[in-house]
Order: structure tokens, then C-alpha cells, then sequence
DNA sequence: ATGAAAGCGCTAACAG
DNA sequence: CTGTTAGCGCTTTCAT
């Protein structure tokens, strides 16, 4: 086996075809205006027929597009979840919106690895910017909320967009984390809870203050005394979930419901409610956030917030496009519906 | 936000601060021949100093490879594996094993879908590879099977591998689903079951025909007569597999145990079961193919064949890349060890 | 062991 | 409206 060749048809071959000139060819194709229709369709007539379809390197050499979208992940959290096969399909979710949207318009998405903690980030996208030289780059939590690489990026003069962040500068996209941790709250408490624990994300991440700040408003409105007892930290992994669970429930007044900030936490948090023989949703209600396709399935299912992953990656992706484009895009912070899926691990509190 | 520009740092600023020639440090970054160990040592330092990193496109225009591995998926499939959030991992763990090796080796993987029932794919896959110009192709199921991307490859004489495939021309890396079938046969056999059940996965897979001749085989091989009537048709869907545990369980003699082909249709006999008031794995045993995050949580958790499909993804971008830098890499097909994960669904029969 | 020249397929200026 | 001329950043020849 070796080596392919290069393309075998080049615009060249489409100009010769169409008797036209390079150049006319290349203003078909990038909907170039002056040209008339009759040769346009003539020289449409010649790429269909010899199947011809741009090198993207080649178009990347030439112009300043490159129709290449970088999306940045983070890596530790991605190799493992992908390690683990926990069922957490972020990475399909992104891959659902953004790459889909990208072929709409003929763009490809670059799926990258990023470690947000390591000292080297810069040089990391650095050098995938480097390889690549993508029309924009979309930035996954944590990586929207780290400085450095909004920094980078910004020197750089390359445009990025934002998922998960409401904050900071460029292109942003979200769902409104605040307002869906209250809504998780009000439904608890129209249920009867008084007692509401929570459990935050990791600091890493804007949307875990958001939240927080969701569930402590919707507390307040409501007239509940907020307890600062009843937050415990996490880190979105079940570990750190168990961990808080048990700590909210030892407490001397332990909470009836608890509200999780990933399905992994919320999941530790039934283990651990099953383990200290506390029936869900009897004796402890527990709400989780994101929604990945395991919680359906866990007993009792799990009422969870919905994350649009796909919505936002395809906004996000929309966006950047559009900017290579040369369209003026808003760069007001967009927000993306949610939604509170009622499923079998809430109820009215025993007492 | 306009575009970035160009690389801020070309080959020619590296030539120019290492005081070298352009073609010197080319042939530093290509581990090229006849370079002074210490003019190497002081490109690279000036590589290192000014954060260079080559362009893939200029590279792919440039020589004759493009540092990129494209990966063909089943449009439908994905599609809706995504939509529906069933927690299916195939495209997560082909990433984990496909882009991290590649990762290894400075190459990118880009993933794209293809409608393997179109009759454009030939269309499709062509104007993939006109666009991104792959130094290989790494087909997984169905399309390893299709004969119509197949001959186009090597048509176009470029390099493939084909995951889940163990017949057929160019490299191939599957695990022995015939084994595995045997395998997951003989765990039945041995806990005393003697009517098992087998349903099938779609005919557009390869691997289908490999699993039923290896269910087939150990049967015979154990002396128990084959009944065709425990065979029922699937197509790995949910839908499917419950037509077929329908059918199965209404036969006169019905099975003690089935093995699905797929963790879908698995689910789906789980819930056929549950639904006619029988017990699993009490009245009756499941084993399922695929071992996808979900089966771990259902209940009973499923014992199940667990596909190696990072490995298979890892070792076909090996060879492929290997294959890209004039390595001759055999042809044979590379068969990769399964597991037969043994949970709760399996047990003696109640007669 | 190194350098110079040519060219990959395309777009971006310019001309006509 | 259309064609011509230069490159883009790199790897190939081919010289030296």
C-alpha cells in the first residue's frame, strides 16, 4: 500500500473543462460575483461532471480561510470519562451540533485535547493553532473560563466562541445556569422542601457559581433561611459527590432533597443515600444537572436539568463561521433554553 | 472579530534565526538524513525559541502527505445514537483509541459521516477525500463492508483500514466475533442452558454472519441440536430486539437464555421479559455483544461481550500511519482479544 | 552535508 | 465581467 497521489482533478481541470479561466472557476465555487450565469452554469456543469471538490489545504494556502473550526476540550476530564465508560456524552453532544452545523456549510470541526491545568496550555494551543490555522476556535468548560487561553487567543487575533460561559469577552453561548438551578430549587420546594442541600461544581467552571447563585436566590425568594451547611463542594466527579452526600447527611438536620451539579454526583448521591438505607426519592429527593443518558436508567430515575450541549455547540459554530465570513456577529452573551426533566427521584418530603 | 491572519512563525523565520537554509530545517522537522548534529541542535533550539510549528496544510501541499487520518462513520446510525442519548460510546472510544494515536504521531483524525445506503456514497466519500486529502482511511462498520467504498479506495489507491472487518481486501483489525459468539455460547452451555436463543444484528455487518457461526459452532461443538427457530432476526435496534424476544419467547419450547448481538437489543429482551412477568436471570439468562455504558446500570446489569473498539481504532491508525511513512505493514487480518463480562443477567436455569 | 529552484492548488491582488 | 500575475509555507527534486 502506498501513498494516494495527489487530487486527481484541481481547478485546473475544471477551467480547462469549462474553457474558462482559473480564476473564474474559483469565483464560482466562493460565489464570487461578476460572472455571468451562463458561464457559471458552465463551469457548475464541469465540477459536477469531474466531481471536482476544493482542497481545503490548498484554499487554506491561497486565502485566509481555512474552513477548519478548532474545538478544545479538556483532557484529563475527556480521556477519563472516555476511559471510565461512565456514559457521559458530552463529547457526542458537541460532535451532534457543532460538527453537523460545520458541514452545513462546508466546514470541518478538529476535535483537540487540551490540559487546562498544565503549565504549557499556551504552547498546547499554541501549537494546535499552529497546525491547523482554523477560522475560529470553540472553547468547552473549563477551557472558557481560563484566562490564559482567552488571552492567547485574543493576542492571537483569533475568534472564539465561548460554551458554558456567560462571561468574559468574544462570542458566548450558554444555557442560563442561574435560573436552572432555581428552577431545580422552586420545583423541590413546591414539592414541600425546606431543607435543600447542594452540592457545587468545581471551581474551574463560571457555570458552578452561576448555579449556586441560582439555588440561593431561589431560596431567598421563597423565604427559606440559606444554610450554608447545606452547600457542600464537588467537583463534578462521583467521588467528590459521595463525599459531600454524606457529609449533608450526617448533618444534625440533614437536608430532604439535594441538588447535584453532574448526574455523576447525583448518582454518588443515591449510592450513598441506598447505602445508608434512605430511600429515593421517599426520604431524600435528589435533582441532578446535565442529564447524560445513565440517569435515565439508574433506580429510581434521576430528575435532572438538561444541558443543549448540541444546541450550543451549534450556535457556537454558527457563529464563528459566520465571523470568518466577514458578518458582524452580536457578542452579547446568548442563552439557550434548558429543560427540567421530571423523572422518579423527587418527591414530597416523609416528615 | 476579524480572522487571524497567517502564522505568525514560518519555516523561514526558524531558517532565518538558526542561520540556516529553509531546506535545513525541513529536513530537522522530517528526521531527515544528513544534518550536522550540531546545526540540528540549533534549528531546534530556534524551532523551540520561537514556538514553530508546520502547517499541515503547507505541508500537505508541499509533499505528499497530509498528517491526516479520516475516519468514515455510519451517518444514520451515528446520527441517532447521538439524538437519542442511549449512552452508545462507539464514537467516544473510537476517538479515545484513533485520536490519541494519532496525537502521538503529529497526525489528526477527521471524523465524517457517510450514508452507507445512499447511492451517492461514492460521491460522498469522494468528495471527502477531495477535501481533506487523508493520508488513510479508517472505515468501521458497515461501510468496511461495503464494496462500493472499497473499490473506490483502492481505485484511488488510497491506504484504508477497516474496523470490525476480518475479511476482505487491505488491513482489517476486528475482534473474533465467532469466538466471542462461542464464548458467550459456552458461558450458557456451562450454567446449564441448553435452549438459547440468538438474535442476529443487521446483515449489512459482516460480523453478524462471524457472531451466529460461532453460536452455531459451539453448540455443535457441546452436542446440542441447532434449532433455526432460536434465531431471530435484528438489526441491533431496541425495536428489533424486542420483535425478536417476542417471537422467541412465544415458541413452544421457548429459550432459558439469548444472546443479543447488540446492548440495544439486549435492553430490549430485558424489557420483553420483565414486561411478561419473567425474571432475569431466573427464568431467563441474557448476554449481550457490545458492553456500552448502559448495561452496566440496568437492572440486572448485563453480562456481556465487550468489544475492544479503542484498540481496534488505535492499531488501524498505527498501521495506517505507519503504512503513510513508507513502512510495509502486513495485510493479514488482526484479530484483538475480547472480554466476556459476567453480571447479573446470567445464571442456571429454573427447570 | 547543505543550499537553490521549482511547484503543489488555490486565492488575492491587479489588469484588461 | 473576465483573465493574468504573484505568492501562501512547505517539500521535493537537483545542484553544490
Amino acid at each position: 500500500m502506498s501513498g494516494s497521489g495527489r487530487s486527481p482533478v484541481t481547478i485546473k481541470h475544471v477551467a480547462a473543462e469549462a474553457g474558462v479561466s482559473l480564476q473564474t472557476v474559483s469565483r464560482v465555487i466562493n460565489d464570487g460575483p461578476n460572472v455571468r450565469d451562463e458561464i457559471k452554469a458552465r463551469v457548475r456543469a464541469a465540477i459536477e461532471k469531474l466531481g471536482y471538490v476544493p482542497s481545503l489545504a490548498a484554499r487554506r494556502m491561497g486565502g485566509r480561510k481555512s474552513y477548519l473550526l478548532l474545538a478544545l476540550n479538556d483532557r484529563d476530564r475527556t480521556i477519563e470519562g472516555w476511559r471510565s465508560g461512565d456514559g457521559t456524552d458530552w463529547v457526542d453532544q458537541m460532535l451532534l451540533g457543532g460538527m453537523l452545523k460545520c458541514a452545513e456549510h462546508g466546514y470541518r470541526m478538529i476535535f483537540e485535547l487540551v490540559d487546562t491545568h498544565d503549565a504549557r496550555v499556551e504552547r498546547a494551543v499554541s501549537e494546535a493553532l499552529g497546525a491547523v490555522h482554523p477560522d475560529g476556535v470553540i472553547l468547552t468548560p473549563p477551557h472558557g473560563d481560563n484566562p490564559v487561553i482567552i488571552d492567547f487567543l485574543q493576542k492571537r487575533n483569533m475568534p472564539f466562541a465561548r460554551i458554558g460561559s456567560q462571561t468574559g469577552p468574544g462570542l458566548a453561548v450558554a444555557m442560563d445556569d442561574g435560573l436552572a438551578a432555581s428552577a431545580a430549587t422552586d420545583h423541590l420546594l413546591a414539592l414541600g422542601h425546606t431543607r435543600i442541600g447542594f452540592i457545587s461544581g468545581s471551581e474551574d467552571y463560571s457555570l458552578s457559581g452561576a448555579r449556586l447563585a441560582g439555588y440561593q436566590s431561589a431560596l431567598q425568594r421563597a423565604g427559606v433561611a440559606i444554610d450554608p451547611s447545606l452547600v457542600g463542594p464537588g467537583d463534578f466527579t462521583f467521588a467528590s459527590g459521595a463525599a459531600a452526600t454524606r457529609t449533608l447527611l450526617a448533618l444534625a438536620d440533614p437536608p430532604t432533597a439535594i441538588i447535584a451539579s453532574s448526574d455523576q454526583m447525583s448518582l454518588a448521591a443515591l449510592e450513598v443515600a441506598r447505602s445508608l438505607g434512605l430511600d429515593v426519592p421517599g426520604q431524600l429527593s435528589i435533582v441532578s444537572f446535565d442529564d447524560t443518558p445513565l440517569v435515565k436508567f439508574s433506580r429510581p430515575a434521576l430528575t435532572a436539568i438538561r444541558q443543549p450541549i448540541a444546541a450550543m455547540a451549534a450556535y457556537a459554530a454558527d457563529m464563528l463561521i459566520q465571523a470568518s465570513n466577514g458578518e458582524t456577529v452580536g457578542t452579547e452573551a446568548r442563552l439557550l433554553p434548558f429543560e427540567l426533566i421530571e423523572r422518579a427521584s423527587t418527591a414530597p418530603p416523609s416528615g
